[in-house]
DNA sequence: AAGTTATATATGATGCGTGACATATGACAG
DNA sequence: CTGTCATATGTCACGCATCATATATAACTT
């Protein structure tokens, strides 16, 4: 998967394993984070299969600069998969709610607590999409010709990001307000 | 992670790695899917730490069953792990994304067609979730003695994975319909 | 009669990720 | 003057998952 990533970054212009960090960062990393050491590994291997190469560039100071650019068997790598049709649905991942599904023998106003926590961070992560990331994203798209389709693509990342924060919000606060109407656990 | 996820079932009672495999398929599929190879795994690994212990019981016809339960140390794990507090949200990887994020260079037409596939399965999930699994749930319910916290948690977590399904189908949609309202590419 | 599904356990190869560590320096804040 | 952040590359140990494979039989479907 990062693999693919990398390669598309790759495509747009040559970099490093370190400015493609940055660029992972501003972008997808709320569908596909990824650690620097993960980035470094997935190049070696994407050079090991001939789909980038890499050129040295000296600095003084501080370490010399790996930039990576693609080969024509890494478009075409690339291209294969844009343009494979996907049939299936992503398996989802979620240790939180791992946990909550074990919460029945806790005290309710423990998980509440929790659920509040977890709440105010989704909010924070929707706000943060619907105001700064927005306004970035319409920030870089003025440079654009206007009929091009990528930056309605980029803002409709963003946009998912936006609506599954708001969805967890919703879920937070339909849940606590489903454990605040639990009655007192009668002890007979 | 799946090793809490068993102790948490085992702790209910004892089982098979076999019958663990349909309790998560029965429950937690759709926010921790678990492989039977995974769970064998795993339960050795309990076995080792000591936090499970097993037995087998013979059958005929059939391989024997090896029963696990949870020791006290596995109880102890387990309940240190449903009480701490978790401040971070967990990191989230949508394969299908990052795909999406590098599909400005493809025919819009094509990435509508690819929307709708994926559109009418969280719509089908969605479905599922909101009629057979939630009558499951209530059947279930049935036996409760009220005042159990249980079931509500237990719907939930199904009650989540209705909105996220319904998030997904909503953003589909919508993505789909900014696609269509783009002006065709001016080759000039 | 042949094929699939359910029952049941388990291993080996491989993929893909994280976190900690090692190294080095310029710039900026307190 | 000290700390930490940004720049920049990389390795090692480890966790946790998948997929393929092996074995064995009863029951149900086509």
């Amino acid at each position: 998967m990062l693999k693919f990533a990398l390669l598309g970054f790759l495509l747009r212009h040559p970099m490093t394993g370190y400015d493609l960090a940055s660029a992972i960062r501003n972008s997808i990393n709320f569908v596909w984070p990824a650690q620097l050491s993960q980035i470094y590994r997935t190049l070696g291997q994407l050079e090991k299969d001939d789909l980038v190469v890499s050129e040295v560039e000296p600095q003084q100071g501080r370490p010399d600069r790996r930039v990576y650019s693609v080969t024509d068997a890494g478009r075409t790598a690339f291209e294969t998969w844009t343009g494979e049709l996907v049939t299936d649905l992503d398996p989802v991942r979620v240790p939180f709610m791992v946990r909550f599904f074990f919460y029945g023998a806790r005290p309710p106003q423990e998980t509440i607590t929790q659920l509040q926590v977890l709440r105010d961070l989704h909010a924070k992560d929707r706000d943060r999409l619907a105001t700064e990331l927005r306004d970035q994203i319409a920030a870089a798209t003025a440079h654009h010709t206007g009929d091009d389709l990528d930056p309605l693509i980029v803002d409709s990342v963003r946009r998912a990001g936006e609506m599954m924060s708001q969805t967890w919000v919703d879920w937070m606060d339909e849940t606590i307000e489903r454990l605040r109407n639990v009655p007192p656990r009668s002890t007979t």
